[in-house]
DNA sequence: GGGCCGTTGTGACGCCCGTCACAAAAAGAC
DNA sequence: GTCTTTTTGTGACGGGCGTCACAACGGCCC
């Protein structure tokens, strides 16, 4: 079509300025009073990722701020043993690193795009005086790191506390529901463009595992999988889980 | 003697108002302007409790900020199953429930005094003028949630990324280290009041496991245990830990 | 000192799950 | 289409660790 607008690199629709981006209602930066976003606007740099691309690295300084304006990254550490935990997905309009820049320390995590992304970069000091010139910003802020706060207690609490793998790809598939999900007809709707050993990273378990326990419940008919989404048919069986495991 | 400051309940020293506790440097009220203080220590209601006391409890809306006075509170999760994962001791001058009074969400943990302390209470409402009214509070809190949110990463990334349970001990002791820590002639010694059951929530492990590690590790003379306090005498060997576990 | 209770030390057992190995299937590349 | 690479499905194996069980030890209060 010619009256489409013009595409940027990798094909992407250009998000040009922050006044008319409302991909969230809750972001950051969204429903601030109008001199804090312009200042805002002024500030940023943006950049285009491929897929695969390194926002920032693990144990790296700070130097800045960024937003996801489209696309994907995801967010993970490795261990000594060269194992990697995916912490969480950043979606669009969400920020990344603003913890270690306010605490003033190193990136404590790997981000890397999962598909080609248009990103926003917010310098560590411009941002830092945008904070103290706007107390607005402050509290957006502080929101928003309570909202972290919660998240990561969240992940520990799931990781640390489930009994087994079963709880825990169960838990996953649950809270990706609740994120993409879609109730239909058969069930619950789930759009996961991942692979087992995504999903294994994701929830610190084998990719093996993963497998053995989505085709055991692919064949007991408690789920549906079908190229890239997973229908949750049976909830109720799902959460049971560990009493039917013992049954005969 | 006489020219002892009268006690409190529980024998415990009175700390009677703000301006003078300099427990921490990096304290969350700490450095703040005088007008703020001010404001904050007429705010503040000052309660004793003595050990074992729930300040609040997972799932209950969240009331408003404590500040540990004296004393210490351990922070925890309990899973479906009973069992308990401690996240967290509170030290003096730190506060608890920061993250769920901006993110106006119940409070996603348990707090339980440790020993006898004494806590102050800052009302939900009333904090959240405070933070309006001085940006320079808005700045701290901001500062105070990054080191939560970096606190509790390394800790999923301790309780996931582990391999085996040797792992989480070795950790656990040397984190410990950091915190009470002080090297000896013969090593690095760790004033650690806690029994074999408590470190094994701490690291999401069972009380068996902690006891077998620890023994073994005594009579290697890797460590060496006393009353309350333990001494790593061999850091270096306790970090080779799983090459020395496979060897003959 | 004796009794009681909380803590620690250890053995036995079993199961979950991570690892290795390899085959089947699916998805792209050309 | 064929070839290659990635993803998925399963079997076998073994080790770590959680659970149960019980004994030994120590502290504490009368």
């Amino acid at each position: 079509m010619s009256d489409e607008p013009p595409r940027g690199p990798y094909n992407l629709r250009v998000i040009d300025n922050c006044f008319g981006c409302v991909t969230r209602e809750d972001g950051l930066f969204c429903q601030l009073p109008q001199t804090a976003l312009s200042t805002l606007n002024n500030l940023r740099q943006t950049s285009f990722y491929p897929k695969g691309a390194l926002l920032c690295v693990e144990g790296q300084p700070t130097r800045g701020l960024f937003v996801i304006c489209s696309g994907q990254a995801k967010i993970y550490v490795n261990s000594e043993e060269g194992q990697s935990l995916t912490l969480r997905i950043v979606e669009p309009g969400e920020v990344l690193g603003l913890s270690s820049l306010i605490a003033d320390e190193p990136y404590p995590v790997t981000a890397e795009t999962l598909c080609p992304s248009q990103v926003g970069f917010l310098p560590r000091l411009a941002f830092l005086q945008l904070m103290r010139a706007h107390p607005d910003v402050s509290l957006r802020v502080a929101k928003h790191l309570s909202m972290e706060v919660s998240k990561a207690w969240q992940q520990t609490r799931m990781l640390a506390l489930a009994p087994d793998t079963h709880a825990k790809l169960t838990q996953f598939l649950f809270n990706s529901a609740d994120k993409h999900g879609q109730t239909t007809a058969e069930g619950l709707r789930i759009n996961l463009h991942m692979t087992h050993e995504e999903i294994a990273r994701n929830i610190g378990a084998s990719r093996e595992s993963v497998s053995r326990l989505l085709s055991d419940w692919k064949q007991r008919e408690v789920i549906r999988v079908s190229a890239g989404t997973i229908t949750i048919l049976k909830p109720q069986e799902l959460r049971a889980a560990r009493a039917a495991v013992s049954a005969p």
